[in-house]
DNA sequence: AGACTATACATCGGTATCGATGTATTACGG
DNA sequence: CCGTAATACATCGATACCGATGTATAGTCT
């Protein structure tokens, strides 16, 4: 599957396992959730709307408009709604990798019923957070910050270890609090 | 430009900006720098190489392989460090925007000679990271965690929080360096 | 009255990226 | 001596995404 397959994908889903909403609605939201880092355009939205009806993972019903055009109010189907379960469930690598694709998914985690499986799905970022890795290398060895003498390579290092220090905090704590 | 342009390209273009590299030897720099959030394929690295030829920004020398196939030595031209000091100087929204392709810029940010230069592009960030924005809003206003009850998405905020102090503070420290 | 903004969808051409697959060579462990 | 890994490139079909553009209607501001 393409990298970025999936993102605006599963916020779709996400939204819509709520409550049903038409497509400019959907829009609103999933502006408002990722619109500062990374804006989905109109043109991607409509054909990605189009795909996941085709795959018989959401229903369309024309509703006459309320303020313009007739709204194509959205809901998920059955399968609609076992996709995003086992999307939550079995994140691809990338899912859990990224930052972004990361953000959107914990955004929509509580749809999964099951505490096992969403601290499951935590335990998996967990351990990408504690793999040693960095951004820079001498050999194989990952480099810290110190050993730089680029300010702005410092920089790139010093903010992903807050993050680091901050998210595996949060996951340890939240990890205990789902037992 | 679509919005991922330029990440890959970006990379492309600060590596060879130090030194002339082949091919597989570039594609192993840019795993080390971003594979562990974002694997680049292959298959997307030599077309990539092949754009920036066709566009005049690199060119090509083939060498007698050290170990295996022969390998095509790539060097930036003129243009080519003229685009990336470009790029850098004058960044698109979304390499503002979006950490990933944010931290590619960081990466690369001291071939640029001007130090008023690289202010001005941290002062850019800056300026994002100040704007107030959330994930998540009631009606317009952002919503702070502790105004969530989903602890997923508290998740987000708090982490998110985290890194923004983090990044503020080294924006700010290294803002006043650069004077 | 006219301009502009928000609502609400849609199409289309261009392209960056992906995964799969292919082609060679050298080095190394069993 | 044989399989596997690493080196070093390349092509190709599929597709997700982008920007531009189009089509309506309703409300608001001037």
């Amino acid at each position: 599957m393409r990298q970025n397959t999936g993102m605006l994908e599963l916020a779709i889903l996400g939204f819509l396992y709520d409550r049903s909403l038409h497509g400019y609605e959907l829009r609103k939201r999933i502006t408002a959730l990722t619109g500062h880092v990374r804006p989905v355009a109109e043109s991607t939205l409509y054909p990605a709307i189009k795909r996941l009806e085709k795959a018989g993972l959401l229903a369309r019903e024309t509703q006459p408009g309320a303020v313009a055009a007739p709204r194509h109010v959205l809901s998920l189907t059955d399968a609609g709604r076992r996709a995003l379960r086992r999307r939550l469930t079995e994140p691809a690598r990338a899912d859990i990798t990224d930052e972004n694709r990361w953000f959107t998914l914990l955004a929509f985690l509580r749809h999964l019923d099951d505490a096992d499986a969403q601290a499951g799905v935590l335990r998996r970022r967990l351990d990408f957070l504690q793999e040693p890795a960095s951004f820079f290398y001498e050999g194989d060895r990952p480099l810290r910050a110190e050993e730089l003498d680029d300010p702005f390579r410092q920089g790139i290092l010093t903010i992903a270890r807050a993050t680091s220090r901050a998210e595996l905090a949060w996951l340890r704590k939240t990890l205990v609090s789902l037992d």
